[in-house]
DNA sequence: TGTACATCAGTGAACGCGCGTTCACTGATGTAC
DNA sequence: TGTACATCAGTGAACGCGCGTTCACTGATGTAC
């Protein structure tokens, strides 16, 4: 046997992160294999050595956003499986997703708010990592409100603001417009957390 | 004199027409000169006649959303310049933004929902045609509800909602999760409207 | 312990294709006389 | 009124470039003996 399953796997995953956040910046078309395997420290022939083709790739990429800052949102929110009033971790994962800091980490974004019409024209196994992601969102929402009566409902919207209103910041030209636009959703997503936990 | 003024400027209204129509269901960076051209009538290297580059007909194809169906939109909700209660307009537009029609109408949709990504990536003429789109919206809905004490906020928080929940119906595969997610957005809609508009 | 060998991740040149852009040309039209 | 001419929107072949993908090759590693 020559170098190990381990080496091999190694690659791989430093060519998924080197995509995922060149497909945050530049998305999903306008990022070339050359360039993802160059930032991996990689050349362009060996990418088949990983992967069929392109499109396997966006899929994964998307979806590793889940192991990575995804997960550590989730963390931070400290939110408890079962406690009863988890309505303090969904303020702060609202706080945390509507904030400057979020909205002005190109690299490590949520890729909902990064890739959106990417996702929408791609093949179905990126929508299917875009709707995992998403599910992740509305989940985590509701547990974290488990104690109203329409909770679903509540992370419905609560989702529809928190990505809505990022992605309306992102593209617009006036930074005060975007300021405006994210504290309206905050001030708007409180209230209807407050409306359904009473 | 040869050809009229009107034939030329009747041929970049072709041109316009046929941009903002494929660029909506497929995309700025997937739909070639040769094919908006094909689909305009005429053949490629006419364009350089009437653009300098393919960027410039970014903007203007996002752009002319506001006078086709954009103004149409307005015109439905029918909403009076200067009329008290508009409350039931922007209850009219949110349905008709939120509706399964529009959804399925990817030529026709506005471009917000169908371009976000490209746009945010887009050079600073798409950014502030999208900007524009946006403003217009925002201000519908703040004359919509000019009696509420807070309408600008309101505005925004509709804007989020409805762009937010309308792009991620649009990414997600599950036709139901997609129901739902437009559901909650015009239902918390509608609360948001009830509370700011009493 | 040492040596020949097999494996396979990685390399980089090459291929083919599509696309944005250029350019020499055409031909329909309005104007000058 | 009729004819020669100038204009310029539109044509389609050609160019250059970049990118996804292929492929023959390399060389580091673990294994067999």
């Amino acid at each position: 046997m020559p170098l190990s399953k381990e080496h091999k796997a190694e690659s791989r995953r430093r060519i998924v992160e080197s995509a995922r956040v060149l497909f945050n910046v530049r998305g999903l078309h306008e990022v070339s294999i050359d360039e993802i395997m160059a930032n991996a420290g990689l050349t362009r022939g060996g990418f088949y050595n990983h992967f069929a083709t392109k499109d396997e790739l966006y899929a994964e990429a998307v979806a590793s956003f889940l192991n990575g800052r995804g997960k550590l949102w989730r963390d931070e929110a400290g939110i408890q499986p079962d406690s009863a009033d988890n309505v303090e971790a969904a303020l702060a994962m609202l706080k945390s997703y509507l904030s400057d800091e979020h909205l002005e980490d190109l690299e490590g974004q949520c890729p909902m708010i990064a890739l959106p019409s990417d996702a929408a024209r791609a093949g179905p196994k990126v929508r299917t990592a875009y709707e995992q992601l998403l599910r992740a969102m509305i989940h985590l929402f509701e547990s974290s409100c488990r104690g109203a009566d329409d909770n679903r409902k509540t992370a419905l919207t609560l989702s529809s603001l928190c990505v809505g209103g990022m992605i309306l910041s992102r593209t617009v030209e006036d930074v005060e417009l975007a300021r405006e636009l994210r504290a309206a959703a905050l001030e708007a997503a409180q209230d209807v957390l407050a409306l359904n936990g009473e």
